[in-house]
DNA sequence: TCTAATACCTGTAGTAACTACAGATGCAAG
DNA sequence: CTTGCATCTGTAGTTACTACAGGTATTAGA
């Protein structure tokens, strides 16, 4: 109940910017594509936000951070905007995005093997001749 | 020395894709980036590859496959090029590559608990909220 | 030799999720 | 009332490709 008890009173587009740690650019393409609402114009045509727009912009870095791509994020918030979600299909959605990402987690774990075993066969002396570069070189299913 | 003893006359772009497993339109992309040196063509005007062509392309596939960023194998082939790359230099590129890997890695699995987490606070009942949605809600920073 | 089926050509535009301008206004403080 | 910062729109660039459209080459079969 410090800083936190802000009421966000009408902002304009930096100030949201500031708030949800997103650039400008940035919430004027989630407009632009859909994710935020067009909000009112202020008489000379700037963006004003009230805490709504606040609250969703920030459902939406919070996703983003999680590594939902738009397009999940558009579904789950279609879901809240229809107010027909349930924690079936929001559970749903979240686990097989964390599926996703252990599939990630483990072909860049094979990547980091073999990136490491190269290093390991290299001398890493200044001579003109690498053995990583000629294991770049084999052939294909060789 | 079975059917890897093949030896590679001159092909086409199709042979040279079905041999690399890389498209068509990926080896005409890497051409015109520079990657790929322009090969001869037909009198019809149809590209020509010999095997030097199928060697680096095979390189740059591989490296692809291995994480290597564009940017990062155009080094490694200047290095090569020039025939002034020595042990010492391709391994620093390696294990830079490596260590970006690592933190990939390590930050997908943050990212992994953190829905997991999510997700195990979700009942997964067809109720009409979800603390899933109730976590994203928050304010950032709170 | 002719013809049909592929293979290949160029060039442009689309993808994801932004970022980076340029050039023109709006707004708020001194 | 002016100066300087905030915003505006619209376009183009980023990475590493992929997907056409509309046309020409090449090749295998009849």
């Amino acid at each position: 109940m410090i800083s936190s008890a802000v009421a966000h009173a009408p902002m304009g587009i930096g100030a949201l910017s500031r708030l949800t740690d997103c650039n400008i650019e940035t919430i004027r393409y989630y407009e632009k594509q859909g994710l935020l609402p067009e909000p009112p114009r202020s008489s000379g045509g700037h963006r004003v936000y009230a805490a709504a727009h606040l609250k969703r912009l920030t459902f939406i870095k919070r996703s983003r951070n999680l590594g939902f791509s738009m397009a999940e994020i558009r579904e789950l918030l279609s879901l809240v905007d229809e107010h027909e979600y349930s924690c079936e299909d929001v559970k749903r959605l979240t686990l097989a995005h964390a599926q996703d990402i252990r599939k990630k987690i483990s072909d860049l774990q094979r990547l980091e093997g073999a990136l490491n075993k190269m290093a390991s066969d290299c001398s890493g002396d200044s001579v003109p001749h690498c053995p990583i570069i000629d294991a770049l070189y084999e052939p294909l299913n060789a």
